[in-house]
DNA sequence: TTGACAAGTGGAGAGTTCTCCGTTTATTAT
DNA sequence: ATAATAAACGGAGAACTCTCCACTTGTCAA
């Protein structure tokens, strides 16, 4: 679905172009203006001028839409995150997960709302957002990984994974606005509280 | 508004408290056939034969409406976490945290849906679900507790209360539901995961 | 150029959440 | 018993999400 991949047949037709970035243009320009949680997929079809319906073509719902929103600078990130793992490769992986996460809980600073928007229950009562999306996983993936590394002895693989899933858990909006505004921890707080629950700080 | 606190003034009238049952046993009806999820406040004010109005003056969301009806199992669970608590005073804290997690996941096990439905974000776009629930709080400090006397030596107050807070994290429905399913863990595995992933399994 | 037709469009409509407020009713004081 | 009155009622209605489908339009092959 996203940037057309080139290989799959026939392009987007110019209309559905056109209209896509009517839709991205309107919804920024009301989340400038209201924040992100009360514009209503509604008000964003009525803004870019067009129907519901095709609106609800294009973006299941407000959560993808916001994905859309963020999906370059989340390539960014996940960038960085790699050279970040590259150019730091020899060090403790305690140190590198820690490094990692700092560069995550940066993006979401400046993307907070935005980032709720796409973590957001997608639809009441509907089907349920049974979609795994992919930059979680591989973040996951990544997480699980260093976790692996950092005790190379026992801890077994389901163990890592268990832990990398409790990380991505406490990463998500709903816990990090809690933990700022509930128990005020400012970013770096936090993050020292997440490293220091989840591993022990051993290279550092 | 629980349980017509005896002390405060007016009893509840009974027309109101026959609707409060209409309600109570419509829902249980509708929840019983189809599931929590699925059923819709409209249909519940439908099937207790009252009209919307009477319906969310009473519960605000679902979620209340869910409360209520867990309220007696939940006053019994934690019940039974105190008596635990009680009963085993002398074993290590480790073991007790263990003890009474055991406990919830059992009571998670055997009310899910309603469960979820308590936990469901009560409603879309509106002002938030700005509740921190009692209960919760309650539990939420048993937990800091414990992880205070496992480590009497130096984690800070904060640190305790961190941890706690994950594992309240740990405990919801989806993440719960999400290592059951994708992760195949069983009740007691998930208990053990995330025993060995907070805290040093030392006194076992 | 010109169809054919897949792709795209828009808005009516079904089903929801939740509020507002005029009407009804249970209770209590007289 | 009766009236005053706070509480409760119910349904109309506003706003929303999301689907369906008859209609329009871009694109491509001839």
């Amino acid at each position: 679905m996203r940037n057309k991949e080139k290989n799959n047949a026939r392009t987007e037709r110019r209309d559905a172009a056109e209209n896509r970035q009517r839709i991205l243009d309107a919804a920024l320009r009301l989340f400038e203006e209201n924040g992100v949680e009360p514009v209503s997929m509604n008000q964003i079809a009525i803004e870019a001028q067009i129907g519901a319906g095709t609106l609800y073509r294009r973006y299941r719902n407000k959560s993808e839409l916001c994905l859309d929103l963020i999906r370059d600078n989340l390539d960014l990130l996940f960038e960085d995150m790699d050279a970040y793992l590259e150019q730091h490769r020899d060090d403790p992986p305690g140190r590198r997960l820690k490094g990692i996460l700092r560069l995550f809980i940066r993006f979401r600073e400046k993307k907070l709302q935005l980032l709720a928007g796409v973590e957001e229950g997608a639809s009441p009562s509907r089907p349920k957002n049974r979609s795994p999306n992919p930059m979680l996983v591989e973040l996951q993936e990544t997480f699980a990984r260093l976790f692996g590394e950092m005790s190379a002895s026992e801890p077994s693989e389901p163990e890592n994974v268990f832990k990398a899933d409790m990380l991505l858990m406490a990463l998500k909006s709903e816990f990090y606005v809690f933990q700022k505004e509930v128990r005020a921890y400012s970013s770096e707080q936090f993050l020292e509280r997440l490293c220091s629950a989840l591993f022990p700080t051993a290279g550092n």
